[in-house]
DNA sequence: TTCCGGTCCTGAATCGATTCATATCCGCAG
DNA sequence: CTGCGGATATGAATCGATTCAGGACCGGAA
């Protein structure tokens, strides 16, 4: 346990004043090139540290972003964090990342953990629909920017995709392949993403001349794989005639689930069940069955937040004049073994 | 942008000294009841938020543990993220989870990171084999744990599974179901638990009567999907005679892209090639043909990791007394569709 | 009345780095 | 010789919360 040397233990070792230490270490073109070799060389031999809270402390704000997401034990959310890192670092910033988990309430602690930090700034993909959490963490005053999520007003900045357009992607791609009975596997209903894709679905059907009828929704709990071969199995039980003949699934830790209940049963993927996921994840390409998905830019979604957050609060120091603005990105469909019409 | 408001700003509106409005947080008992409760009202009204900064200046200390990981796209480390981040919680602490994504410069640089915040303790899994990093980072005093590695001499405490055994375990399941040529996809040489996965394996060889040379070793740059892929591909460009019946791969990454060539070839897992994975992450019971693995209890790895370093710097406060200690768990096998003995 | 033991509250010192007004020194121009 | 600008270095004030020695007040006992 070494007794942490401050800065004026290293002042005193170098026989210098603590400003001095402070500009070899901050401003260091405006220290004698003598001084600053004896300074930097007394700073290595204790291994001082500066106290990133002291420096804090003086500066008003802190150095990390907050990013909270909704399920890290989804790669889409890794890959938004994997963006906003590499983004942040550009400037100099860490990045905390923290999971809500789908809970308003954690959602909550973590809000208020942010705030305790003085974080420079928060991503944030909400978990709580009623946006209660948002509205008591604006009083704070900390910039955020939405996540996967667009901002309502011009309150502040959102990065998000168009899930219209995707949902819209994957049940053309279904129908031009001539399917003419579809499922939804939807997720917990009440997720803006959720009925967006829908929308998007319904759409797309209905440029081919079909109704909502032939769209079944089938919501489940949770947006993971478990969630998946649940619906699966509910598929499995309906009678053949009535079964349809593909599934657009809301991301694809579900279409996994799907794809895994189908293998299970002996029903062949695509020939008798085509699979439609969504996000693209590493694992849908290496699914043995690789699925067909609707890629969405996640590390670009990430890298994208964090800049505009960082033109927000002025990535220098000084915040730049900035306009909320929200940005739509477009989905592209990846189409994969599972949906590979029959021969 | 609200100006922050400070524990002055309180007192002040509620007539009270900045003694009264900490003891009103800290130590409420001590004060009056309606005192309480006049300035408790204050500090709602105003949304004050106490500051860490201030806060851990005056401490020392600050209540934020790190945990630097080698790839945050693998599974297996979400999981002992999340195992982490529920013991650390319990005890009120935060978790900086960062990625060193196995390179030593980022790896030394969060070690940085942490040292500037005066984090709690560490919990890391190294990803410089030559521990130049660790020896840098122990003269800042921090204690920290070794994750997915065995400490070397008792200089602290480490968790990790027995990855001779784990070894063991996979290759004398392939075995006992009548393999006698096999394959090992290994990841990069020179990693410990890659080592130590091959003594296991050539430890059940040999139980079997078998000499190394029924173990063909194929080394990959990386430890994800793509490479498994490519080593799949080197597999199937071996002439018919000499290909192996059964693989067991470092990880799941690299036996889920084993796989996906082996299906895109039209090789019939596990019939003409039987896989065996490794860390039992969740997309390997979700893959379509589920795969066999040796479990690592990797949510338990990094809850039981985190009550050590809370052991050690003393979770209340004063450190307790402390031995380093050495924590060995034991892998599982896990078996499914991908090893089942061909009928 | 005086003194005592509580209860409740005050206010100054403290943590470590940054910043800035001020001091010192040197060389050179006037 | 004086004065001035530039280059360096100093050290006190500051950020916000915590802590603790001590003060104010009150009721009851002697």
């Amino acid at each position: 346990m070494a007794p942490s040397v401050g800065i004026k233990d290293v002042a005193r070792a170098a026989g210098v004043s603590v400003g001095t230490v402070s500009n070899v270490i901050n401003r260091p073109e405006t220290v004698a090139t003598e001084t600053r070799a004896r300074v930097q060389s007394v700073i290595d031999r204790l291994g001082y540290v500066r106290s990133e809270s002291a420096r804090q402390l003086r500066a008003g704000r802190s150095r990390i972003m907050g990013l909270l997401v909704l399920d890290m034990g989804n790669p889409f959310f890794v890959d938004v964090a994997r963006g906003a890192e590499r983004a942040a670092r550009a400037a100099g910033l860490g990045v905390m990342v923290c999971n809500s988990a789908q809970s308003p309430g954690e959602e909550a602690e973590y809000l208020s953990l942010f705030a305790e930090q003085r974080v420079r700034g928060v991503l944030l993909t909400p978990a709580d629909a009623t946006g209660r959490n948002i509205a008591a963490f604006r009083r704070h005053g900390i910039p955020f920017v939405l996540v996967d999520r667009v901002a309502e007003g011009t309150t502040e900045c959102s990065v998000s995709v168009d899930d219209v357009a995707g949902g819209a992607l994957a049940v053309r791609h279904l129908v031009d392949a001539g399917h003419r009975s579809l499922a939804y596997v939807s997720g917990p209903p009440g997720l803006n993403q959720v009925r967006d894709r829908r929308t998007g679905a319904l759409d797309a059907l209905a440029e081919a001349g079909l109704g909502p009828d032939a769209l079944r929704e089938l919501p489940t709990e949770r947006l993971d794989v478990a969630a998946g071969r649940d619906a699966g199995a509910r598929l499995l039980g309906l009678p053949d005639a009535d079964r349809p003949t593909a599934v657009f699934c809301a991301n694809d830790l579900l279409a996994l689930g799907v794809l895994q209940a189908m293998y299970a049963a002996g029903v062949n993927v695509p020939d008798d069940l085509a699979i439609v996921g969504y996000d693209d994840i590493e694992f849908a390409a290496a699914a043995a069955v690789p699925l067909t998905s609707v890629r969405q830019p996640a590390v670009t979604m990430g890298a994208l937040a964090a800049e505009l957050l960082l033109e927000e609060t002025g990535a220098q120091g000084a915040p730049t004049a900035h306009e909320h603005r929200r940005v739509v990105l477009q989905p592209e469909l990846v189409v994969r073994g599972s949906s590979l019409p029959a021969r």
